[in-house]
DNA sequence: CTGTTAGCGCATTCAA
DNA sequence: TTGAATGCGCTAACAG
């Protein structure tokens, strides 16, 4: 039978005739203090017999601080946002903290509505987190409480943050293709002018320099970050009499379309041509045919990251890195293959 | 500049000449008190003037209620899992509530100790959901708060629990196949005794029989919910001389070896094989070529059904249907087709 | 209609 | 070492 009232330390105090004070000590292991071992044997067990339960809002309230972490995300419109929840959860609950999620639809401005709520509950801590890397206009109340960005930044840089090393990405997309003899290499784009955009084609393009290939601007096609475009923009490549032997694409789901485009054309992949894509995206590029060689986003591990520089920064602790970039690596699968003449 | 101490309804109540009680009243909105416009607008300005914003541990801590719901799932290890979150994540958050996310690796206990830790938090109510349908063995000590049982049942049937309605999928799945005038069907088993093994398939033969057509026990394979079950069994099934030209796949992993199956013999789908498979896996079953005909397990929309009903028990509002079967509808792609003589 | 008062459960300062 | 007292911010009886 359920007890109708929760047992409380006052509770266990009189059980164990001790003072609630003591109670406190020894239920939060306070070594500060020295209390007898049977004093706390006495304590533990009255606690264990009322089947005790600390309350987390008085203590929260008594202590100003709730143990709470804010994530802000795409929740609901994005499928990379669940890969940054999990990493930031796994991480929170290994610290015993809980993640208190706000959903977040305007890409501009983060719904200053939903932190305002997160900021009732008094959490320690706020992470706003894009689902695509881009600048982002930070509310004003955030000033109110420690907060990093994540996969993210603000114009003026003085928020913490942790976003991908796209120019590495784009480095290691290159370097795959070097190494397996490429020199005939096309690109198709992501979009306009996003930072994901700028610094995949940057990095790809200057790891090419540094091997002596000089990147065709005829051979870089405007993309939209779609299957669709991936398609379009791959025949128009494919079609050319002197053909690319290898596509560097902005994104897994271009990567996807091309894979129909060279299809279609009696193209095998990777015997007459080379293909690297970008996300490393859940399922799909593990499941395309052949397996696609692609750069990972490391959604996981940023929200962790995140986690772990908001922890240090409500510890008071001071961070050195105050922007970090996370490494994007090279998951090799099978569409990549050496130039066959 | 922000305010070292944050505003309370004390200092509100100071600012505005009123007592705190009557803040409190505004503040709430209570409709049971009749107090003056004059009033009102006094204290709304005074807290907007001192940016005052609640504290909900102190609300929680007054009102014994913290207006949080647990859900502890399987969040690290199973894809499924953010389906059922993003579902109960977004009704919870139209409720004015936060979701407190435990995570679960056991797959018979669901983590008593992840449960304490939800229980200290106060919540107001617990969602336990599992990733495949199944019993589960639930601790004691979710007796002392109203709980609802998601993608899963205790044995005993106490608590209540919404699970998808296997045996009609079953039925959705065989009538795919008899529309387009299949006769000669096949199966490929998910796993032995599970409830969705034996509901698929018993609602998959039930609907096959009343519209007169036996399965072929000899067309029933065991598969293990693998693509790799799914090609290993699919090509037993399709090397027969008599082979079936549809098969009814436990899941869409299983649907995606048999792909590989039907290439590898150089069978097309859907002409020469009609395809149907089960959870309609996000990515997967769209992106597969063709595109994958399955019954989709909605995990969101249980997630969903899983917050209703415990927002209704938290009103104490009795809850009429304690045990509610979700729909299973059928995604029509293009991996079924009418049968060639 | 509004103010007074008394908790809610815990942490913590200060005495003893 | 332990206990008494106080405050955290808010809600809800109960008066006025």
């Amino acid at each position: 039978m359920a007890r109708k009232r929760p047992a409380t330390m006052a509770d266990i105090a009189h059980a164990a005739g001790v003072s609630r004070t003591t109670v406190s000590f020894v239920l939060n292991d306070r070594t500060d203090v020295m209390i007898p071992e049977a004093t706390r044997d006495r304590v533990h067990r009255a606690a264990a017999d009322l089947g005790y339960r600390r309350n987390a809002a008085a203590q929260a309230l008594a202590k100003q601080s709730s143990g709470l972490f804010g994530l802000v995300t795409e929740i609901v419109t994005s499928p990379f946002a669940v890969d940054i929840i999990r990493g930031a959860q796994q991480h929170a609950w290994e610290q015993d903290r809980f993640l208190l999620i706000a959903p977040s639809e305007d890409e501009q401005a983060l719904e200053p509505a939903a932190i305002e709520k997160l900021l009732e509950q008094r959490v320690d801590g706020l992470i706003l987190a894009a689902t695509w890397h881009r600048a982002i206009r930070v509310p004003e109340i955030v000033k109110d409480v420690p907060c990093v960005l994540v996969n993210c930044y603000d114009e003026e840089g003085v928020l913490p943050s942790v976003v991908p090393d796209e120019v590495a990405g784009g480095r290691r997309a290159a370097r795959a293709f070097i190494e397996a003899g490429h020199t005939r290499i096309g690109h198709i784009t992501l979009a306009e002018g996003i930072p994901a955009q700028v610094g995949r084609l940057a990095g790809f393009r200057t790891e090419l320099a540094e091997a002596g290939i000089v990147l065709d601007d005829d051979l870089v096609r405007a993309g939209d970050a779609t299957a669709e475009s991936g398609y379009t923009e791959g025949r128009a490549l494919l079609d050319r009499p002197d053909r690319p032997t290898a596509i560097f694409c902005g994104n897994d789901r271009i990567a996807m379309g091309l894979y129909d485009a060279a299809k279609e054309l009696g193209l095998s992949i990777p015997e007459d041509l080379s293909v690297v894509g970008f996300d490393d995206q859940e399922i799909l590029a593990a499941y395309l045919r052949p397996g696609l060689t692609t750069v990972a986003l490391p959604f996981a591990e940023m929200g962790a990251v995140g986690v772990s520089m908001l922890t240090a920064m409500t510890a008071g602790s001071t961070i050195d890195d105050t922007h970090v970039v996370i490494d994007c690596p090279l998951r090799i699968r099978s569409s990549v293959g050496p130039v066959t003449p």
